[in-house]
RNA sequence: UCGGGGAUCGUCUAACGGUAGGACGCAGGAUUCUGGUUCCUGCUAUUGGGGUUCGAAUCCCUAUCCCCGAACCA
């Protein structure tokens, strides 16, 4: 059997070591058919009422990469059909976070809004076609009439108005002699669908509104599942990706193209929504944490929203590595959370500068070290990538080290420094810890060590073996600033899975922990907003915006992987008396 | 009168009648001036029960479990 004789199948990638994307095989499938001339258009659709999450992220992602991939266009159409909900603040907003993603829609920026009038000439033409009617109903009565997964529903007896009297009535609605609640337009499809969706859906309702686009234009406003399609087809969508829970929303969608002369087909595919431990993704909640005050903002760093991420340092580049190794299916899950840690470390691993940083500072004193002697000593940003360049550190009598990096009783497979252990102070030197100061509380507020001469810059000089390591800062020109350490937002995985308790509940109590009298190091220090850096040893920082002349503020964005917290562990907690 | 989806390692995700693979995670080990990175090794899965077939995660039957749907929201 040749190459040419088996079957033809273009989903299938030479090299296929990446997850899953059935998308990207039916995509495959319909160009290598010749479907829609072998084009593509995608389209992310939000609406304006919120700021973007993972979630969306996700959407985003796959929209814009499948459209990339085809040589095809991904449009950024706004979903503005209801004009109750807040707009304005948030189309801007929108925009910013998906180019920060690393997106562009070039000139394909459109509004659901923009097709109002095409909407509303189809909607008369679907009453001239006996296939819509205006419903008279009150809300509650359309509620009962239709029934519900149990009860077939009952067709409603405005359903068989004439052509005429119908087109009246819209008429009335369009110019506004209709109150709020008092009519809609509904598709006449089936009241028997087990389909709820299909028992005569919604096209209009009255809102006596303006609407930011279209400004008092319009009293009457299309619903979403008028609209969407519709959206679709007049910019040529060819395959509109959307959630799971629109999958049923599907028939509705094919009828209203099958019914109408729109200029294209559109396909409508589900995909699984994005789901993350420890975290809610849904914007109701999220604008409850933000209303009642439980973050600090849209743009708070424990928030998922791509604002939230921003500002706590992740880079868009770790976001879209983690959507696409998430994968595409249809299959409903929750992603470990480890998978995006995993991603953001891999990100900021290659990319970030190193620098050192003292969380919780402890003194030490190189008693051998001549007072107001500075050594300079050149030390790489990064230990894999010369071309990062480097920067000056000045090794001086008094440093800052790490608390955390002294015990008074050094457990089994301790490295770092104790009484009589000789560490290496990283790109600095060999020191020992001579002596071990204590306020009258007992508290250990010095260490004196005292230094090797030969070893500058933290080599060893007779080749003897020192495993610790050590970052340290110049108590002279060290830098003090706050550092804010953040956790996750839940404490339990899934928040929102028990319907008999408030997620609320959940929320971590200390997500968020403020350290202040941190030391930096100059280099550090002088860093812009926004600039993203490791603390070695520590974790990855990124320089935050409240940060203001004399009060420098960093987010730690995620820690490093730390194995020795798991060797202390595994030893059992440290034996106390 | 219920309709629509889904079930593969702990978690995501492949395999489209022909060796159940990858990533994360976890466990070991090597290298390391970050207990980081990198590298190596190992770990664990086809929801249950029947069938069809030389051969089934895949096809059929059946049971079970999970998700979505009853806004004039999207």
């Amino acid at each position: 059997m040749t190459a040419d004789d088996r079957p033809i199948d273009a989903s299938k990638r030479e090299t296929d070591d990446g997850p899953g994307n059935f998308l990207r095989d039916v995509v495959a499938a319909d160009i290598a058919a010749g479907k829609n001339d072998g084009k593509l258009v995608t389209r992310f659709p939000p609406e304006p009422n919120g700021y973007l999450h993972v979630g969306h992220a996700k959407a985003i992602c796959i929209n814009f990469e499948l459209a990339q991939e085809f040589g095809g266009v991904c449009n950024l159409r706004f979903d503005d059909t209801n004009p109750t909900r807040e707009y304005e603040q948030y189309i801007e907003a929108i925009q910013q976070d998906i180019r920060w993603l690393g997106f562009d829609w070039g000139d394909n920026l459109y509004f659901a809004s923009d097709y109002f009038d095409q909407l509303y000439a189809w909607a008369v033409d679907l009453i001239k076609r006996g296939l819509a009617y205006v419903e008279s109903l009150t809300p509650e009565q359309v509620r009962e009439y239709r029934g519900d997964f149990h009860k077939p529903g009952r067709e409603s007896p405005y359903r068989d108005r004439s052509v005429e009297e119908n087109l009246a009535l819209l008429e009335k609605m369009r110019a506004g002699e209709m109150a709020e609640g008092e009519a809609t337009v509904r598709a006449k499809i089936d009241m028997q669908s087990g389909n709820m969706n299909m028992r005569d859906p919604i096209m209009y309702r009255v809102l006596k509104v303006a609407h930011h686009r279209a400004g008092d234009k319009w009293c009457i406003y299309p619903t979403y599942d008028y609209a969407h399609g519709q959206s679709d087809a007049i910019e040529g969508i060819t395959h509109s990706l959307c959630s799971l829970e629109f999958e049923g929303h599907r028939p509705l969608y094919d009828w209203f193209i099958e019914h109408l002369d729109t200029p294209s087909t559109p396909r409508q595919i589900e995909f699984a929504r994005l789901n993350i431990g420890y975290t809610v993704l849904s914007k109701r909640r999220l604008l409850q944490l933000v209303k009642e005050g439980h973050v600090a903002g849209w743009d708070d760093p424990r928030m998922p929203t791509l604002r939230g991420m921003r500002r706590r340092g992740i880079p868009p580049e770790a976001i879209r590595k983690f959507a696409d190794r998430v994968g595409v299916a249809r299959r409903p899950g929750v992603v470990d959370i480890s998978l995006f840690e995993h991603a953001i470390r891999e990100q900021l691993n290659a990319t970030t500068p190193r620098v050192f940083g003292v969380l919780d500072p402890l003194k030490l004193v190189i008693t051998n070290f001549p007072e107001g002697h500075v050594e300079e000593l050149e030390a790489p940003l990064s230990p894999e990538d010369p071309s990062m360049g480097s920067r000056t550190l000045r090794l001086t009598r008094e440093l800052f080290i790490e608390r955390d990096d002294f015990r008074e009783e050094a457990p089994k497979k301790w490295f770092r420094f104790a009484p009589g252990r000789e560490v290496r102070l990283r790109y600095g030197c060999l020191v020992t810890c001579n002596e071990v100061i204590k306020d009258e509380a007992g508290e250990v507020v010095e260490l004196r060590c005292t230094w090797d001469p030969d070893s500058k810059g933290g080599s060893s000089p007779d080749g003897r073996k020192v495993r610790g390591t050590s970052h340290w800062v110049s108590a002279a020109d060290a830098v003090d600033c706050e550092v804010r350490l953040y956790d996750r937002l839940f404490s339990v995985e899934n928040p929102t899975g028990d319907d008999d308790v408030d997620y609320l509940t959940h929320l971590n109590p200390s997500s968020l922990e403020v350290k202040r009298g941190c030391k930096v190091e100059p280099y550090a220090a002088a860093l812009p907003v926004g600039s993203r850096v490791q603390f070695e040893r520590v974790g990855y920082f990124a320089v935050d915006n409240d940060t203001a002349d004399g009060n420098l503020v960093w987010n730690r964005t995620i820690s490093l992987r730390d194995s020795w917290a798991k060797v202390e562990k595994k030893q059992g907690p440290p034996k106390k008396g």
